[in-house]
DNA sequence: CGAATTGTTGATGACCCTCAAAAACAGTGG
DNA sequence: CCACTGTTTTTGAGGGTCATCAACAATTCG
């Protein structure tokens, strides 16, 4: 991937991308292009959240910039079942983790936005497992280096720290997810499920106020809530006419944030990690 | 306190029970036995079947039996939001990690079986995210000495990869768990389940054949199912009315486990691991 | 053996699915 | 710019799955 079509990439998936108007450290100007080295800012927020990162993981992770890749939206980014790839981090877009039943029934496990990473866990992580798909077009990049460096947790406590943090977060994800599926009634899952984007975006700066973007169809919603579309069209409804949420062109808004926490018993915390933790 | 009288607590004082300042206190005696050298051993089956240990590390697995503590059935093991605490195995009787909503609904997430680990992650997994309780009286050994040997790698690779593979292998019924709840019906699921529990059981030598321990109230099924009760009771005469399984007196028996597997879309080899893996 | 827990059964209705089709929307090419 | 096509959203109708409530039978256990 050449960077002409990262540049091209990130004009057009706009929403993507972090108007970052609340975070502009000294951005070491590299040798490298200023537009790439914006777009891996959001890694860098992103695990700079999870823990403090000295300026020169800050570093280490800025360089990752130099391998792209652009992945169309609906494409397959890792199979299961197939030989597994490398670590990668996403810089635009959403993507999800999900499985297929034979009969063609889908369960979304998560959404990875941009800033997540995808097989951190090593590279034998998430494809055996699960599949990972481009929800919308998506840029990623390289991550091996980060999480090679990270292995070394002498050398770099703080992306170890940070990795770690990572995947715990990720399993927060999944236990959240696990109650929903579980426990709670569609129109709680879905009140559920914004409030969580909507923590997660902000913790990447992708957030305004409590408007975000939500760049996916109501079959995907429907996919990750374990509803039929219809219902979720409904239920989505039900949230707009009592003014909880909006919905409408990629866009979402909370407008009763409180509420909506109070009727999905929404907790927090658990995905910023606190930066708190394992030795 | 224990988790089955929660449905009572919560009629009687709705909103005091779901704070985490209410957390049941633990309750476990310590026990020191010459016959709990045996005992252990289900955990060195358990990580052996994970990845090659050496003698050395299978040594020092052995070595754990000193630190022994009983939990009695129904309680808590480790409460969420509380300090976390040290790695601990699982040497008998069976445990969940779940989470309970203020309303008092409950979803148990995995179950815990014979030489599984809790908290493996690290002094900081598990508690945070999830509580984890005695589903019948419990065994467990702390496993801080073998956790703190596999951070070693080099000195431990096996039991390195061990728990690596043990937290994948939590992470691949993390997920089976989802698919469950999210697409399928409660006669998928208990199918499902119980292959699951069949495959994991065998993994540690606790089946006769078909036939495994299952030592759980239908109450505790609906939760980790996320069924009613009754329903769970209608599911599982449904099954057996077709001669699929069979279940009475805490045993379960697989009658027709390929017919099982079809109706279920079950995927065995997530749990094992096949020994491969990361670095 | 009585008390409590657990399992079972029936009745009723809420929640959510399926099917089907129309309406809104997005992108394409004439 | 506007028909044209495919996707996505929306609406309606009807039915199945599963929850809830309530009671009773069967177990377990002290």
């Amino acid at each position: 991937m050449d960077v002409s079509s990262r540049a091209e990439a990130c004009v057009e998936t706009p929403r993507s991308l972090a108007p970052a108007g609340a975070d502009p450290p000294m951005v070491a100007s590299r040798f490298r292009s200023r537009r790439s080295v914006q777009a891996v800012d959001v890694v860098v927020r992103r695990l700079g959240g999870l823990a403090s990162l000295s300026e020169r993981e800050v570093d280490l992770v800025r360089r990752l910039s130099g391998d792209g890749e652009v992945h169309a939206a609906n494409s397959v980014v890792l199979a299961a079942e197939t030989e597994p790839s490398g670590a990668r981090f996403i810089i635009s877009g959403w993507a999800c983790r999900y499985r297929i039943l034979p009969d063609g029934r889908r369960q979304v496990f998560c959404f990875l936005l941009p800033g997540d990473g995808i097989a951190l866990g090593g590279p034998r992580d998430a494809g055996a497992l699960a599949s990972v798909g481009a929800v919308t077009e998506l840029q990623t990049v390289d991550g091996e280096a980060v999480r090679r460096a990270a292995a070394n947790r002498k050398e770099h406590p703080g992306l170890a720290q940070s990795l770690y943090m990572a995947v715990r977060a990720e399993e927060a994800l999944l236990l959240n997810q696990l109650v929903r599926l579980g426990r709670q009634t569609a129109y709680e899952r879905a009140a559920h499920l914004l409030l969580e984007l909507h923590e997660r975006l902000a913790l990447v700066g992708l957030t305004q106020g409590y408007s975000f973007p939500l760049p996916v169809t109501q079959e995907v919603l429907a996919d990750i809530l374990g509803l039929s579309v219809v219902h979720v069209n409904r239920t989505l409804q039900q949230l707009k006419r009592e003014k909880l949420i909006e919905v409408r062109g990629g866009e979402a808004k909370l407008l009763a944030p409180q509420v909506l926490t109070a009727l999905s018993n929404y907790r927090s915390r658990d995905l910023a990690g606190g930066k708190g933790g394992e030795p």
